[in-house]
DNA sequence: CGAGGCCTTGACCGCGGTCAATGCCCGTGG
DNA sequence: CCACGGGCATTGACCGCGGTCAAGGCCTCG
């Protein structure tokens, strides 16, 4: 759940990107990416909103990662590795993403080094965010994080079912609907 | 807590390796890197073993990463933007470590593409687990976390004392030895 | 209009937290 | 060399958060 893309790309790197990506569209429940595939690109959210889970061994979905417009998302392990995918990645409304191929993704790296400094960034944030995810996980109870997430991610509030960010922050959605009656 | 740093590196790579990373060894309970000042290292343990933590409001140590031997640690964040660390690494022995300034590590991705990629797989990894780990400790209760934590890290349960082991599992001492009874 | 998906509410229960006491191991100093 | 103290593991009693099961309401869509 990392966003940005954002000032610093200039219009030549813009020009290649859109040389070496494309457009497609999904449908709401529309799968981006299937487990046990192999995730051939990672995903930058035009328009709309999708959340990526792991399924447990009961069956139930855990929700790992949940974007909107100017998000990035993919499963990371299949994408750089060429693994078979862990997650899913599934569209909550009708999405538009720009695709890019792991192959366009070295290319672009390649021709234009502030890309790659570019992406581990996003990486090394990603790799940030969730340490301090786990640390809160772990740490502060269902009522804090809801908090916290509501403060930070207000717009998802908004998009997102309730049932998934109840997910998202390991809880379930009765639980969920509890807390957020005593905050009134 | 990802290790590697195998076989597919050079003998070339490695000495330049040397050229560019120096040695130095902590004692027990020294810090690695401390909370609010600036990671200016990424470490391979050479010998000893290690943790990183982020301190709750509460006080309370919620343990992040566990390293020993051939496994890499940092505060990413700070190590890759510059910022203040979140987090702290002590070491739980006395320790020898490979430490890699960032400038260094730059060099030696421009002289060898490979370490680039190498690092960059490394990341990779490190985000691939973490969202595993974050759905596990959603998921699962403490009994699963523990046992499957046992299994995959056996070396981990010989060396690392239990309160950080139950920490890491985002659990309480306590019910940390409760479950090892019932596993008589 | 009916069906299904999502949110809410209630009643109950169990996992894991908290507080507190005990025991063990080990390093340190008298 | 032994006594003491501190850090860690264990155990017990109790409690509360959040899970589970079940029912009901609301909204959307066919």
């Amino acid at each position: 759940m990392e966003r940005t893309l954002g000032e610093e790309i200039s219009a030549e790197m813009l020009t290649d990107l859109n040389k070496l990506s494309f457009e497609k569209t999904y449908e709401k429940k529309e799968y981006l990416v299937e487990a046990g595939s192999t995730c051939n690109y990672q995903f930058f959210i035009l328009e709309g909103a999708c959340f990526s889970y792991y399924l447990s061994e009961k069956g139930d979905k855990n929700v790992i990662q949940l974007a909107i417009e100017e998000y990035w998302i993919t499963d990371a392990s299949s994408y750089f590795r060429g693994t078979e995918a862990v997650s899913t990645i599934e569209a909550l409304e009708p999405t538009r993403a720009l695709l890019i191929k792991k192959e366009n993704f070295e290319k672009l790296c390649r021709m234009h080094p502030l890309f790659d400094r570019f992406f581990r960034i996003l990486l090394q944030n990603s790799l940030a965010s969730l340490h301090t995810r786990i640390a809160k996980t772990i740490s502060e109870d269902a009522d804090h994080r809801y908090k916290n997430f509501s403060k930070r991610y207000p717009h998802f509030i908004k998009r997102i079912p309730q049932y998934l960010i109840a997910s998202y922050l390991g809880i379930k959605p009765q639980s969920l609907s509890r807390i957020r009656k005593k905050l009134y």
